[in-house]
DNA sequence: ATTTGTGTTGAC
DNA sequence: TCAACACAAATG
């Protein structure tokens, strides 16, 4: 008779009586065992089941007590991301974790908004600190915590470098293809003016920016040449760009109210150009609000400063994040801002 | 007493 | 890699 009576707790029975109250809410009936993850996800779990409900969510496992863990794989073994209350959290932490750990390619549950300078800011973030770190914040619920956090020192700290001890660049885990093979340089932003923005289709570039950054053979000048500029999200636009004698202003002008009309630009917005440091050279064009994050401006700034030798910008996640080099003696080192 | 999250297994 | 499951370690 002990035989049987252990056979029977052993499958669940016993245990699930505490649980079962809240459970039971959330889910209905079981379904056969075969099929699983997708017809399970909609469909819940019986009420008064031994058998836990499978979560419709990659990376999330469910508790006995109603809850949910979150887990994610690395290197042949687990790793535990925490418990939470509600399944969402739990696959947003599976999300934040598998951006870290595998990069922007990661499949993720939650469709992520691509909103271009808090994004970066959270990318930069997320690569700033180890795999560890981050798994503790997941772990112990801070992750949102810390993230505002930073930001707030990003914009608070401008010249100090000395905030992020850890150089992604030199130990994390990302492959050095995937952030090199994309490395810009920044050049420089403007704030656009409302003419810049209005009806006559015609962004003035700064005098002293346009001919370090695109000179223009004075044979072609008033004819102008046609530039190519990619955006945050891959899409090639293009400019015509020339020389007004009448102003004595360079400008970009056919293909320019295009752009202005796809991002929405306002007077007030940033618009930044960036250059691939490779062999190819090609030109990236980038803009935030008038209110974004300061990224920009910290490049501006520090640059100036005597020991940068230049500023990189690299594209990961589908955003720029900067890096600095600098040559204190002889030899380069790679810092974070 | 409860909850976490590890040990383990088998499917993909 | 991944999640299901059982249960020991951890926690209150």
């Amino acid at each position: 008779m002990a035989m049987i009576c252990l056979d029977e707790s052993t499958s669940g029975s016993i245990t699930s009586s505490s649980f079962t109250v809240k459970r039971s809410m959330e889910n209905s009936c079981q379904m056969g065992s075969g099929s699983s993850a997708k017809s399970n996800s909609e469909i819940g779990i019986e009420a008064d089941s031994k058998k836990l409900p499978s979560s419709k969510y990659k990376g999330v496992v469910p508790q006995p007590n109603g809850r949910w863990g979150a887990q994610i794989y690395d290197k042949h073994q687990r790793v535990w991301l925490g418990t939470f209350d509600e399944e969402e959290q739990a696959a947003k932490a599976y999300d934040i974790a598998a951006l870290r750990f595998r990069g922007h390619n990661a499949i993720t549950n939650l469709q992520h908004t691509l909103e271009p300078h808090k994004d970066a800011n959270e990318l930069y973030f997320l690569n700033s600190h180890s795999k560890d770190e981050i798994v503790d914040m997941l772990r112990k619920h801070s992750y949102t915590h810390e993230l505002e956090q930073s930001e707030y020192n990003i914009c608070a700290s401008h010249g100090t470098r000395k905030r992020h001890r850890d150089n992604w660049l030199m130990d994390t885990p990302v492959s050095e293809s995937e952030l090199f093979d994309v490395a810009k340089e920044y050049l420089f932003e403007k704030v656009v003016t409302p003419s810049d923005v209005g009806k006559l289709n015609r962004l003035v570039i700064p005098k002293q920016q346009a001919e370090k950054y695109f000179p223009l053979p004075t044979e072609s000048a008033a004819k102008g040449v046609l530039l190519n500029f990619e955006d945050s999200i891959g899409k090639v636009w293009r400019f015509r760009y020339c020389y007004w004698s009448s102003s004595q202003s360079y400008v970009l002008t056919k293909g320019w109210s295009k752009f202005v009309k796809e991002k929405n630009l306002k007077a007030g917005d940033r618009v930044s150009f960036q250059r691939s440091m490779g062999p190819d050279k090609k030109f990236f064009i980038g803009w935030r609000p008038r209110n974004g994050s300061s990224f920009a401006e910290v490049l501006d700034k520090v640059k100036s400063s005597a020991t940068i030798q230049a500023v990189k910008v690299v594209r990961l996640f589908g955003v720029n994040i900067f890096n600095i080099l600098e040559t204190p003696t002889s030899s380069f080192v790679t810092n974070n801002i």
